[in-house]
DNA sequence: GCTCCTTGGTTCGGTCAATGAACTCACTGG
DNA sequence: CCAGTGAGTTCATTGACCGAACCAAGGAGC
């Protein structure tokens, strides 16, 4: 999808946000990214991916605009990537999405959400049902009924807390 | 991404939906199912695709439910496929992408919305900025300032139309 | 000072999917 | 009888994805 072979020709704005985040894996690392993923390694740990396809979704991502790499550490230099605003606006899209699999897909969510403040459910637009429209920030994430993953980052995801909020996992 | 080698081990409603529809072309061929497209060929024609390609994905969105494939004359049988309420259901999605796209990516929209009714714009939301929360059924579609196709479907399509409408181009 | 471990990648062979061109088949209209 | 259309299928080539192995730059332990 990336490079030559694109949706050339194509003349709606779907197809060039297509074109960024359409290919394979990459909505679930923006996802991940929006649940506090930050770092290479804890991305790999939750998604499965193999590392050279991380690598390139992360750089098109970074290149984008999605996600921003920038160093937490300069002693042996590491870098984090964090949602832009252009990523946290992806937001209700990843979330409808999700929405949608649940409803004609079926299967139980792992996680829930609901408005931090008030504790109010969201509607599918993700706003509050009380308070009207959310920032990311002002959601909590919950377990809900589904299966989930057992690996560190999974497990420290799994604990109530708020989009957006870096994900620190477990010292093993 | 269909078979086998999929999103396997992953926990959320997410990754289900975009195993369905996270394939390359596929998002576009619904765009263009609720745009009124529904014939084999016109999808051809407007999103110049491998037929292999496009055969699957026709086959993949009907298994799963998103579109239905019924016959529109019995002589040589012929097929059109026509969104179902779960196809329909991802129109907020589809146009969240475009918007997000707009915004972030740039370029002009081929083609604007808007609450057939009152006039009125549709927000980010695809909620009527007057009239509030709007069935695809009630928007229409109307030529934008962003370049166009120039085949006969993309010129049938660029006509004020509502969605959900059956597209039929001109005879050539 | 040496070795092992962690983080964040890169390289590489094998496999799987996408592409465009050619072909099929059942009609239909002239 | 012949060309044309709609809806595909088949096929060889190209590109993308996969998992495993490898690499490099620091620490940490001894």
């Amino acid at each position: 999808m990336a490079l030559g072979k694109d949706y050339n020709g194509q003349d709606c704005t779907l197809s060039r946000a297509l074109e960024l985040l359409g290919e394979r894996w990459t909505l679930l690392v923006v996802q991940n990214a929006i649940y506090g993923v930050r770092r290479f390694s804890d991305f790999q740990k939750r998604l499965d991916i193999p590392k050279a396809v991380l690598a390139d979704r992360l750089a098109n991502l970074t290149e984008g605009g999605v996600l921003e790499r920038r160093p937490y550490q300069a002693s042996p230099p590491r870098y984090e990537y964090v949602p832009t605003e252009a990523g946290v606006e992806l937001w209700p899209v990843i979330y409808q999405l999700g929405v949608w699999g649940k409803r004609h897909i079926g299967g139980e969510p792992p996680r829930l959400f609901r408005h931090a403040e008030c504790g109010g459910d969201l509607l599918p637009s993700t706003d509050c049902v009380r308070c009207g429209p959310l920032h990311p920030g002002d959601i909590e994430m919950y377990p809900g009924p589904g299966p989930k993953r057992d690996d560190p980052v999974s497990r420290a995801m799994n604990r109530p807390r708020r989009l957006l909020e870096p994900l620190v996992p477990e010292a093993s």
